[in-house]
DNA sequence: CGAAGAAGTGGCAGCCTCTGCCATATGGCA
DNA sequence: TGCCATATGGCAGAGGCTGCCACTTCTTCG
């Protein structure tokens, strides 16, 4: 049995994993997702078309590459918060924390934020992946609230924290120099205090 | 110069969209959204797939068939309210009217809505005509507050009751008996608090 | 160490969505 | 009836995506 770490069949298949996400990537951004075709994608990482396909399902799904792991950082992250803690503050200082380079990549986390806002077409995807974040928010909400997770307002909270982030990430695109978490910090703020004036 | 109602051509027009719409819903809801090809819709249309995409410019946009219509009601009803009314109890009232069958086909919604929430495929779309609907919002938002639409309260008042609706609605949907206009209402009552306890 | 097997890759044919182009059919009008 | 505008159909082709088969490259084990 192989050490799986030094496995070389495993390095040249998470490297050439990486090179087609990154070609996605800087395609997608500079030329636009429409404009950019899969074999585009596959000749800048030197694979076949054939390749792409064997590493990402569809040609959207290359810019989320790893977002499990970003997901997983979110659950340890969540788990972690104090349970007398509100749950706003708590989400608000999680988005912060998810931007800081110490669980995820937060440069490119910044870069797919900002592509997916601008790329219509990048919007189901990802709202899938958002799908299932909600989901283990509304678990997490429920819990902090002492109700069932059917209930309207756990799975509210969970729906408008994420529609918090995705504003925010809309207006910090518009605001060159901003930084991202402030906006977030901003916008869960104002859910908190029902939408009014400060 | 004809009338356009009694015009021969538009009636065809007319006619031939809503065959295709039907037909699209129809194998849609009974075959699924991927295993239905827009040869089987244009088929069943007893038109030409070349003609299908004359009408709608891709599979899913078929489902959504005159949500112009729905739009418009929306943009009517929201100029209609007071000025001085507090933004929430407006867009509260508004989600009561817009379900009282006055202004759209309720029928055809429920089938539309249920497929949408049957059918991941179909968000795209679906969220993209929200979009539409949000801008407006936004745009609304930023009078009554006095600001830029492109700052982030306006926007994110926008953004949260739509996120409202549609969590009110997926609670409804579980809720056999309800009435849907409650549970928006309390999910916009639920913004106005902050997310806090009523 | 060398053969057998497993795994990664490429090429090719083919389906499906969607578009441009041109030909044909049909309604509107003089 | 004959002309024009418009609706429709057919066809070719690009691009996304998949199944299948062949080839190469590790990995494993006798």
């Amino acid at each position: 049995m192989p050490n799986p770490v030094a496995d070389l069949r495993q390095r040249k298949k998470e490297q050439t994993r990486r090179a087609i996400a990154e070609a996605a990537l800087d395609l997608f951004e500079t030329r636009g997702f429409d404009e950019t075709t899969v074999d585009d994608i596959a000749a800048a990482a030197n694979v076949s078309p054939r390749t792409f396909f064997r590493y990402f399902a569809s040609k959207d799904e290359a810019v989320f590459d790893r977002a499990d792991e970003a997901q997983e950082a979110f659950r340890t992250l969540l788990a972690a918060r104090p349970v007398d803690e509100p749950m706003l503050v708590s989400l608000r200082e999680i988005g912060q924390a998810l931007l800081t380079d110490e669980f995820v990549d937060g440069r490119r986390l910044r870069r797919v934020l900002g592509l997916v806002a601008q790329e219509r077409a990048l919007r189901g995807r990802s709202d899938a992946l958002l799908d299932g974040i909600e989901a283990e928010l509304t678990t997490w909400a429920a819990e902090r609230l002492g109700v069932r997770a059917t209930d309207l307002r756990p799975r509210l909270v969970a729906a408008a924290v994420l529609t918090a982030r995705r504003v925010a990430t809309e207006t910090w695109l518009e605001s060159p120099g901003d930084d991202l978490a402030d906006h977030i910090t901003r916008a869960i703020d104002l859910l908190a205090s029902g939408l009014t004036d400060d």
